[in-house]
DNA sequence: TTGTATGCGTTATCAC
DNA sequence: GTGATAACGCATACAA
């Protein structure tokens, strides 16, 4: 910038004026010759100068949850990632995306706390995660997507889990289903819990007794994986009764269930109503089409990029955690259980 | 990291030297002082002071192109994006995820330059690219994924184009193909060109005459888009002879055909055997399942981190363009030529 | 209106 | 071995 300044014949304070913009009681002429400089010289202002002096980054990091399915299937992480893009350029910030690799969640924490952002977005970690409570009680700006913590300081944005996971259950119970098995898995994280209750609610609310609503985890971590689906198909082929429904949190996993029961001789929707969730690209293209719990996903990621920059500047949110609606997005794999009855 | 040295009771360069590590000839017992001091306080080092002192961040960036396909379905940048993060890990560097949906590329360019990292990461871009021109003239370190342009500074990391086409057609021409139609589009595109002339070799190689390869263009812009899609449609249920079978560069356009054409009347593979490239996920799940030349999109993708890195170290590369196998999953889009012949 | 001086947190070059 | 001191590029309060 001091060359500029030279250049144009005017001292570093005027050419920061102008760079800036605050143009305000300065010669239409001067601003002239330090833009024309400025450009001539190719001059681009050094981001890193600017952040120390001013103390902001003007750039937010984001923690994508979840390698494995990130690495090649899942659609979630698109459709949240393409909605923290368009709120990144609308509030002119730019975005660290953290790598999912990291060994441990200390070295990201580190990476997070050095790493020359504003603040963080935290995509559906779970709900005792580590890493988001460090951040929180390091005063860290933080905002979580897809899931929320029991801490007081914690933000948060994310659909309403429950109203989604009821009209699951309504659409099920209306086709005529009265045995329903939900696989939610780890009840620690927040919007398994949700969705149960969510359940729930709407078995009671259609008069039906607890026990049509069978619970079934995932196994070993609470997190859906192949060996915990394929658990899952065997409870299938030997529960007696056997349920004629089922609720998949996972909407990949969901894809893989409903393409390996037939091996184990269970049709869907014939023999197995199916549900899941999140209603992106994957369920469209499902064998059958999967019926499927919609929800606003990049609303949701740009809702939590302006709250977290508001947090950044400091502005006491309205609400601690926003909520979007559901929508069941209904397709053939809960199928038409009337034909069969 | 003043407040780590007085606790500690040393002077700041002390204190820098064990903070990096560099511990050489100082007591382990003031390194374990000044360890604990920093510990106790919660010292990170500022990155943007770092950046400045050093004059390098630790950070790349990240360009990926086409947000509308990024928005919602394709799975091609999805694994790019795996094997950057991956690569980024690996070399303990932080990533800039810029937008796709600037306004213009002087903005874009704009923000490259002044955005805080030591290069950028080009996906998928035009061959024409005024962008990367720009950047490239400018002697910003920049490394093309999947592209190159026409410069004595560009860097790049590609599949074998030229290869994976002839493999496609060498497949339909064995299937018993003597009329294939390939939808490349814009030519200033490199990977088009390349496919072109691939397919143009195989064709000559098998002996058939030029005309066998039946050259379209997806119209203005040369980018697939739906109404592309659908001119080709209809060229193909109006041509006479009609191609017996088609190459499609962009995966998710290919998706997009195969599922329109029963509309016209035309069946897959039956009427027309159909190839796209990239085959990753959407392949696999299209219906019919498609035929499509691989390549390691992951692997290309931390290459190019690689080679990024090696770059902004000032080192002097082995090769401009890196390039990588293509290989040809057979599927049943392609079908069974013999049975119908 | 424009120039001067100082600080942001860190590294690096020196003396000590 | 350790401690001052000068950059790094920019913003800003203040003086002129």
């Amino acid at each position: 910038m001091v060359d500029v300044a030279e250049a144009a014949g005017v001292s570093r304070t005027t050419a920061s004026f102008v760079l800036n913009g605050r143009e305000a009681g300065i010669p239409a002429e001067t601003s002239q010759r330090v833009m024309r400089a400025a450009h001539r010289l190719g001059y681009h202002r050094n981001a890193s100068a600017l952040a120390l002096a001013t103390g902001r980054t003007n750039r937010f990091g984001v923690v994508l949850n979840d390698p494995e399915r990130f690495l090649t299937r899942d659609t979630y992480c698109l459709n949240v990632l393409a909605g923290i893009t368009a709120g990144a350029l609308s509030h002119d910030r730019n975005l660290v995306l953290h790598s999912s690799h990291y060994p441990d969640w200390k070295s990201l924490y580190a990476d997070i706390l050095g790493g020359g952002a504003d603040g963080t977005l935290l995509v559906g970690r779970s709900g005792d995660d580590e890493l988001t409570h460090a951040l929180l009680e390091a005063r860290y700006p933080v905002v979580c997507v897809s899931y929320h913590v029991d801490h007081p300081r914690c933000l948060s944005v994310d659909c309403d889990n429950e109203a989604g996971a009821a009209l699951a259950v309504q659409h099920l119970v209306e086709l005529g289903h009265r045995r329903i098995v939900m696989c939610s898995g780890d009840y620690r994280n927040s919007w398994m819990l949700e969705r149960l209750r969510g359940a729930q609610r709407a078995v009671q609310e259609a008069g039906l007794a607890p026990e049509s609503l069978v619970q079934r985890d995932w196994g070993p971590g609470g997190w859906p994986t192949v060996e915990g689906m394929q658990n899952l198909a065997q409870f299938l082929v030997g529960a007696d009764p056997r349920p004629t429904a089922a609720i998949i949190g996972d909407e990949a996993t969901a894809l893989l269930l409903v393409e390996y029961l037939p091996e184990c001789g269970i049709q869907v929707p014939d023999d197995l109503a199916v549900v899941s969730f999140n209603s992106t690209e994957m369920s469209v293209r499902s064998r059958p089409p999967m019926t499927s719990v919609w929800q606003p996903l990049q609303e949701i990621a740009a809702a939590a990029v302006d709250m977290l920059v508001r947090h950044i500047d400091g502005e006491e949110p309205h609400e601690k955690i926003r909520r979007f609606p559901a929508r069941l997005d209904i397709r053939e794999s809960s199928g038409a259980v009337e034909q069969k009855v």
